[in-house]
DNA sequence: AAGCACTATGCACAAACGTGCAGAACGGAA
DNA sequence: TTCCGTTCTGCACGTTTGTGCATAGTGCTT
């Protein structure tokens, strides 16, 4: 009974978000019992007709939030975390409040750049559904290596993504690192790619997580056979922070002349720049050092972090 | 304790509404009772922290929203009522929906024009809290009449308006119709009041009821001694069928050449028009008739109403 | 320092809510 | 029509949430 239920489903929210009626007395008013409201409002959630978000003021005191605002000129989100929990779970839960800040963002005709990674795979878990047309998910990066064609983990981030807002999924099959710039040059003239390339360049929000060099818990990219060990000897031997969707910067935030990016898929940091919202989802404060290279470059137009991480953030800024 | 109540306010809502945590862990986290947090998370929905809205899907099948959308081109909100309900509670109702509407609409920096009337002062009292800055509550007509200067009635509903935002208010201190419409265009001439109207030139957002001259209940406008007998005759003699802030028209939209507009304070039409949002609430079937002139004149870009009323307009818009 | 007015807190109880489960309703397929 | 699998519904129970009240805390005045 999917039309009626729907706009009983309306209904219901509108009595219970709108006017603070009961359940029960919803129930009255369309006839049916508590219960049935309970789950009608849960779906009506669940499918994204009721969006909740938090505006957090702009101009809270001398706060974490406001104090990274301040100084990288971004919108942030610092999801509350108590040192009882592990690396697991505070990934979980900035990835669920990622998911759930991403949401009000994302609209019709949206064409949504997303890159792939554990931070990535945790959001997409948690993303809650809403109802969009013609909206695009493209893949920001390839994400083949040299031991698989990295399809299964990158794409089932991207279908997730496009299942929750009802969007196509453009996939982006190529090596997270060609072997050789001059593959790059020519596959980037293949029609195929040019079609994914020129998506990319229309993207209205891209959502991506950082790769730090010296994290504790290195990156998928730094661990998962994506470079060889020259590459990874060359990457220790200078002076790269970490990356955004395999594409490297420094921690002042440039990138010219990283021989690595030429190889790279992702797309160039000025390219990225471009993009009217930009979302970067970090957890776990070892990143530190790639994240303020990427606030540094100026990638990111919206953060959400975890609170452990924020705090470095500031601190190290205050020494440094 | 505002400093730091805020904040844990801010990291309630956060855990509640974004994780999905229950009160007892939130308190837990934040050392503290649950009831307290039961009461954060109450302060926090009421200041605007956390914003609730509903997303009617622009899409759904024949029903009264998407016919009244299709036919009027404007953004609808059909308030749900039961038939048991009196006028004044469907007017509650509406104007508690009308309100929660709004509030994610009002942003920093907005010039929000507000009329005045029953329907209006019913919303003004359901507003929820929304901080901002900068904004400013700018008043449509003036509302002074025979017998007293209106100030208290209308500029309640200003006030309201204001303190809801915290914004500027700002009165119109004239009557809602001149005696002569010579005293009107010298008025307009003063700086006081040149101040006002520059003000609505720059609206952002317009809200407004309709009055209806054949309404059942007749609006403030019709009853409440704003306009003589000889004006009142005039009006049921012509072909007026309504209007917006003391500003008429006729059933087909045009206002050209209805006498009593030169002596009102109301923005003409066309002015109002240019408003980016312009939103109108109404209450009550029997204003039927107003409300389909004021939006074949095209004055709405947004309107809520109540089930029976846009039932009866999608009818009548059947039957001719 | 004491007094006072006001606000915030936790307790305890009542109200509101979510959900497993069993039965009803529905929608094909035989 | 009957059967079976699936979905929807309401009940009952346990959990979660709102709130009046007494108490503790806070800041301001004298």
């Amino acid at each position: 009974m999917t039309p009626s239920r729907h706009s009983d489903a309306l209904r219901a929210a509108q009595l219970y978000y709108l006017q603070d009626l009961t359940m029960d007395a919803i129930a009255r008013e369309l006839r049916t019992s508590r219960s049935t409201v309970s789950r009608l409002l849960s779906s009506a959630r669940e499918s994204g007709l009721v969006q909740i978000q938090i505006r957090s003021p702009l101009d809270t005191g001398p706060e974490l939030a406001s104090m990274i605002r301040a100084e990288y000129k971004v919108d942030v989100h610092v999801v509350p975390v108590v040192d009882t929990l592990n690396e697991a779970e505070t990934l979980d839960r900035v990835a669920m409040q990622a998911a759930r800040t991403i949401g009000p963002l994302v609209d019709s005709n949206a064409i949504i750049g997303v890159a792939w990674g554990s931070t990535l795979s945790a959001v997409s878990r948690h993303l809650t559904r809403k109802i969009t047309h013609d909206s695009v998910i493209v893949q920001l990066n390839g994400a083949g290596n040299m031991q698989t064609t990295g399809i299964t983990y990158a794409s089932d981030i991207m279908r997730r993504f496009g299942s929750a807002y009802g969007a196509r999924v453009e996939q982006f099959p190529v090596p997270a690192f060609f072997d050789h710039a001059a593959t790059k040059k020519a596959m980037w003239n293949e029609r195929s790619v040019q079609r994914i390339l020129q998506l990319q360049a229309r993207m209205s929000i891209a959502i991506f997580g950082v790769g730090s060099v010296d994290a504790d818990y290195p990156s998928h990219v730094y661990a998962g056979g994506y470079l060889d060990e020259d590459d990874l000897n060359v990457l220790a031997n200078s002076d790269v922070v970490g990356d955004v969707a395999t594409v490297f910067f420094r921690a002042d935030g440039s990138a010219d002349g990283i021989t690595l990016n030429e190889r790279s898929t992702g797309p160039d940091l000025a390219q990225l720049r471009q993009v009217r919202r930009r979302i970067c989802v970090v957890s776990g404060a070892s990143k530190i050092n790639g994240l303020r290279g990427a606030l540094t470059a100026g990638l990111a137009t919206d953060l959400i972090l975890d609170e452990a991480t924020a705090r470095r953030l500031v601190s190290f800024d205050g020494v440094s």
